[in-house]
DNA sequence: GCAAAAGTGTTGTCCTTACACCCATGC
DNA sequence: GCATGGGTGTAAGGACAACACTTTTGC
């Protein structure tokens, strides 16, 4: 039951137990090749999108992936998933966030391959896909069946990760435009948790954390009485957010 | 912007743009060594514990480090973290979970290592670890200074983790016996929070969650009123927990 | 009988929910 | 003037926080 990993008792004993080489020690380690999965979503016309590229390979023939690509030498993970998001959207400026690796040792047909996924948040209205970008789409999450790889449980994964997470910080801002309406922002959050929310409640939920700024402009082109629109003072939240204790399992 | 990873690129226009030799594909990525890194905790005396091991190599001397070992060839990391554990402790049905990855270029001495890094939770008393293993100690985790590796980082991040998480999820059962009081509980949630907690809304709050077992039995050697003892009811809690709406930035 | 911790209930406050009416704009 | 969604307030119920006294045991 308590056998030592084998690397570790073969360079023992060298010196008082302890390992000199390091590098060898390193060397001698199994390698694996490692990927960043992104999983971008979107917001648009109400519903919750997926940035998808027609997968590169003749075994998942006409299935759609996640974007991502390996890492290179010694560039650090969260480097990867930013280069990936820059060279497929042109964005700079996107947030990102870690979610977990995947490490079944049949995920890719080509061997194993260990991925990291990550949940990337853009505004869509930010980014145009370009028409060269044929084969790059916004797809509908809830409309998603089946993907390449493993990639439809990492899309799960990363969905699931999402509903828990915009209800505990504010991610949702990335999602829309720098100027929204409170409707906008309440469709944004009906749509990703598939609930109806109360609008006067929702309305008073969100004034009463006080970090939306009434910017005294009004929505513009819609056929009945606009909307005030509001903008996410990140400041005012930064300064104000508290540390909170609240068990409570569910 | 848009420059296209240089592999897929590569591999392209043999089949209408798709890759067909996938193997050659994945050979050609760079691969690197992959380690997992427990980070496991342990309730004693009031206090939350961390299981450390001196450091094997020279460079690190002296210095402590998380129990961890690189992953075999075709090993999924789950089964690597509780491979590490069984090895090391000799418990096999230990709670465990994935936390995060680590890949910073440099945080291994003996060249670029990634680490995912997985938080596990024990009850010490069920195993007395034996002098044999005279390396391997507890350590209260509020004492720790500096460690090997990222190591430090690593455990501060997973600290973070636990608070959080055993404020929704029941985890702080793992690291107590079958057969607690509540005033044992209690004191689990203060030391990990680091706060103090009234006692009776914390009975309050527990009792009225309704999957603690009155088992009927006492504590005993106490110089005092001996206090009920409860037991964990895991069947209860899964049939009844709920999904939660909740929106609240903190 | 004394020390030490177990066990128990109530009240006020706050947060959440449910719900209905008037208002501003485009057509 | 009518259709459409914007904007607002209130009341009831539930959760949480604060708080003190009696009970049981070991010594």
């Amino acid at each position: 039951m308590k056998k030592e990993p084998a690397v570790i008792t073969a360079y023992r004993n060298e010196n008082g137990g302890l390992i000199k080489d390091v590098n060898k020690l390193v060397a001698s380690y199994p390698r694996v090749p490692i990927t960043v999965d992104c999983v971008i979503f979107g917001f648009e016309e109400n519903e919750l999108k997926v940035l998808l590229i027609r997968s590169d390979l003749e075994f998942y023939k006409d299935k759609w992936s996640l974007l991502g690509d390996f890492a290179d030498d010694n560039e650090e993970l969260d480097d990867a998933a930013y280069r990936v998001l820059a060279e497929r959207t042109g964005m700079n400026d996107v947030y990102l966030e870690q979610v977990r690796a995947f490490s079944k040792p049949n995920r890719h047909p080509g061997g194993r391959v260990i991925t990291i996924a990550y949940c990337s948040l853009l505004n869509i209205q930010h980014h145009k896909l370009q028409s060269t970008d044929n084969e790059l789409h916004w797809h509908s999450v809830n409309s998603i069946k089946d993907m390449a790889f493993d990639h439809k449980e990492i899309l799960d994964v990363c969905y699931s990760w999402l509903q828990k997470r915009i209800q505990e910080h504010p991610l949702g801002f990335n999602l829309l435009p720098d100027k929204f309406s409170l409707r906008e922002l309440q469709n944004l959050y009906e749509a990703i948790l598939g609930v109806n929310l109360d609008r006067r409640n929702f309305r008073k939920k969100f004034f009463s954390m006080d970090f939306l700024e009434d910017i005294g402009e009004y929505e513009q082109d819609v056929p009945h009485r606009p909307g005030k629109l509001y903008r996410f003072n990140f400041e005012k939240y930064e300064k104000n957010k508290r540390k909170w204790i609240g068990i409570d399992f569910g």
